[in-house]
DNA sequence: TTATTATTGCAACGTCGTCGCAATAAAAGA
DNA sequence: TCTTTTATTGCGACGACGTTGCAATAATAA
């Protein structure tokens, strides 16, 4: 199964790449000037994932987040890091810091994933922290 | 708002303390012989989470399983551990090991959500591990 | 026993993500 | 360049998940 260069996979990689940071589906799909299908940037973000490309990210909100993966080989993922959503700006960012997380004995990961809420330092300020 | 005492409400708080593990909406609702009405589970959790009485974990298949809190006073919960969602079984456990990550500053957590998938032990003998 | 109101059941809804299928177009070959 | 192959797209429909409005019910207080 060859991959193909197309219109739509140009601009959802280019979104991702301007964004820095992990975008939705729908935050994805509105910054794309021309129109794509819904269906169809589900796929393409599919496709990167299978690829290595990017990696996946379900929030506590129960949706998927997507970001360029750095430094992951196609094979295994690496991505025990945590990341941010901000419940003011629905951003998500990556905390860099690198988390271990002991199983117990005969056990076997295969995804991590892992995400903490609240607010961000531009939201917290408007917020009316408590 | 003062809660009340119902069959239902006592139903799903039973089928809770029985697992000792996180259930999802729907392994709860077949857990219970009485019928209930799909929203009203969903209702009793909420408000059960809301009481601080279960705390929520929205895993990396999107969807969220609930578990008795442990620990935890009603204003704020300390679930700083993760959750292990077998692919296989499909049940989701805690990990004990508490985990803390660092923060940008500025920035406040509200949620803690950290949820590890793969295969436990029972499930990685039948799955012909690699 | 009556009055108050939290809770339930039912139905409908919105969102999220997926899938089947015919049409399109990217890549390879002649 | 033209043709062939088949990955990709758009469209529509679908299922799962979680929520909500509203009238009816039932738990608690009076």
């Amino acid at each position: 199964m060859k991959r193909r260069n197309t219109p739509s996979k140009t601009a959802v990689l280019s979104v991702l790449e301007q964004a820095g940071t992990a975008l939705s589906h729908d935050k994805i799909l509105a910054s794309i000037s021309d129109s794509i299908d819904r269906a169809t940037v589900y796929r393409i973000l599919n496709r990167f994932c299978a690829d290595g490309i990017t990696h996946r990210i379900v929030a506590d909100d129960g949706k998927q987040y997507f970001a360029l993966c750095e430094g992951c080989s196609h094979e295994e993922h690496a991505h025990n890091h945590f990341h941010f959503r901000c419940l003011g700006c629905d951003s998500v960012e990556c905390l860099r810091s690198e988390v271990t997380v002991g199983l117990p004995t005969g056990y076997r990961a295969k995804n991590f994933n892992g995400v903490i809420s609240g607010y961000c330092c531009s939201c917290e300020e408007t917020s009316g922290a408590a």
